[in-house]
DNA sequence: CGTAAACCCTAACGTTACGTGAGGGTCAAC
DNA sequence: GTTGACCCTCACGTAACGTTAGGGTTTACG
């Protein structure tokens, strides 16, 4: 059976408007139109409509929500299964906004106000935008990233546990070096660059050493990048785009 | 010790671009400048803040946010506390949604499509617009407004209980009405209609016969409140409607 | 002590995701 | 056969910033 607009809207919760302007900007138009010119909507259009809604409501724009769902490699199951993930994240982040709350709240019942830094480290740990590089890593249209999907695609959960702990263990690696007060441009720290790039390479995609730059590089001017290096060992973010870019300089010999 | 733009945007994961248009529109500005005419933000500013993204967080304009907490009488610990509540139902919003997705997945494996209907039911459960109408009525800037937020001050958890007692009740007798047949025009649905009018008066503020029917234009425009009806009784919210307008002609005599 | 990098300022136009009419057909019902 | 509830396509409005553009200020460094 098919819907006219107000019918979606109605069932959806959104408006007739909003459906207009997904359809004008070819996000989700209807399967079928009346003589009349009525917008049709099927059931399987509603599915699809849920989907997008379903990663609007996390913080995806249109745009991206139209590439990642038109992408031939997009995969529903996968998708789902990273929907439920930032689902998960999004309702720890909002457990620990509550826990904030109650503190702020017997905070000022006591007198005794907040750490100024510790008051905003709970709207900073939930980043959608993490999620975003992460699909369009997925699903995005670059070269490197179509052949990352297409490789990614075969990978099960040990597969993921073996790349997550290849990868800890260079970061360990890093931060020993690091303790041991050996400069970035030591061939050790560019043999640990190096061996990050060839992890890249079999893992994802063909990475050249200088695509391995241009991510160093990134890396450093990204914050959630370097926040996550820091966490590791403090100046690592800078240390490990020092010897990437050594290693670099070596390649080209 | 005081914060330039960048320091507040560094701390609070912002853009300074934001923290300009928050000055700009006067939400927000720094308590002092520099002699060269830079922003500094003092340690209150960065709590002010805190509670602005706190509301913008869960959907507030920032025309809203900027009324709400330059009320006089608006109270933090209140405003905290509504915080909370807000925050546990979207916390419950997010765990039935990856329930839906869980299901979605299930279904999918097992080749056993959702129900459409099913499908939304999650969306449209949260809806941060009824919490800025709550907001509002306390917090808003007419004189019955301001007049419930003067009288709901008082009032405790358990006169909220008795308040939602006697809603319930009132609700079921008209659905009784309903069941047997009687009109919405009939002295004994007026009856109820001028029952739920006094309510007001007595909890809220004071309510004529002509407010009333305002309010019952209202309920009925809004599918918010309509649904709120519905799941009483299928034709609640126009019968409803009638009785209280009904009731407003019989006033009127 | 000068100068370059890293910040800061205002001003103003651009963007996203719709809201909100305007002006005009379509359809079911009484 | 007309009335009211829907539907259509423009097309401009708006909120909350993003993004240059053009130009001062502060701090670090040689």
């Amino acid at each position: 059976m098919e819907h006219t607009v107000g019918a979606v809207a109605g069932i959806a919760g959104i408006s007739v408007r909003t459906l207009h302007h997904y359809d004008e900007i070819g996000l989700l138009g209807p399967s079928e139109r009346s003589g009349a010119g009525y917008r049709l909507y099927t059931d399987d259009d509603l599915v699809t409509l849920q989907q997008v809604m379903f990663f609007k409501e996390l913080g995806f724009g249109l745009e991206d929500i139209k590439r990642l769902m038109h992408d031939p490699t997009f995969d529903r199951r996968e998708a789902l299964r990273l929907q439920h993930r930032m689902l998960a994240d999004k309702t720890a982040q909002l457990m620990k906004m509550m826990d904030a709350v109650e503190q702020t709240l017997s905070g000022i019942e006591e007198g005794t106000p907040m750490a100024t830094d510790d008051m905003f480290e709970v709207f900073s740990d939930f980043d959608p935008k993490r999620y975003e590089t992460e699909v369009r890593e997925r699903w995005g249209d670059t070269d490197a990233y179509r052949e990352s999907a297409r490789r990614t695609k075969g990978y099960k959960k040990e597969d993921w546990a073996r790349f997550k702990a290849e990868s800890e263990q260079i970061g360990t690696d890093t931060a020993a070096l690091m303790d041991a007060g050996v400069p970035a441009t030591d061939p050790r720290a560019m043999d640990l660059a190096e061996q990050a790039r060839l992890q890249i390479d079999r893992w994802f995609y063909p990475c050249s050493h200088e695509m391995h730059a241009n991510l160093a590089e990134m890396y450093l001017a990204d914050p959630r990048f370097t926040a996550t290096y820091e966490k590791i060992h403090e100046g690592m973010a800078q240390y490990w785009h020092d010897a990437i870019i050594a290693n670099l300089a070596r390649a080209r010999g």
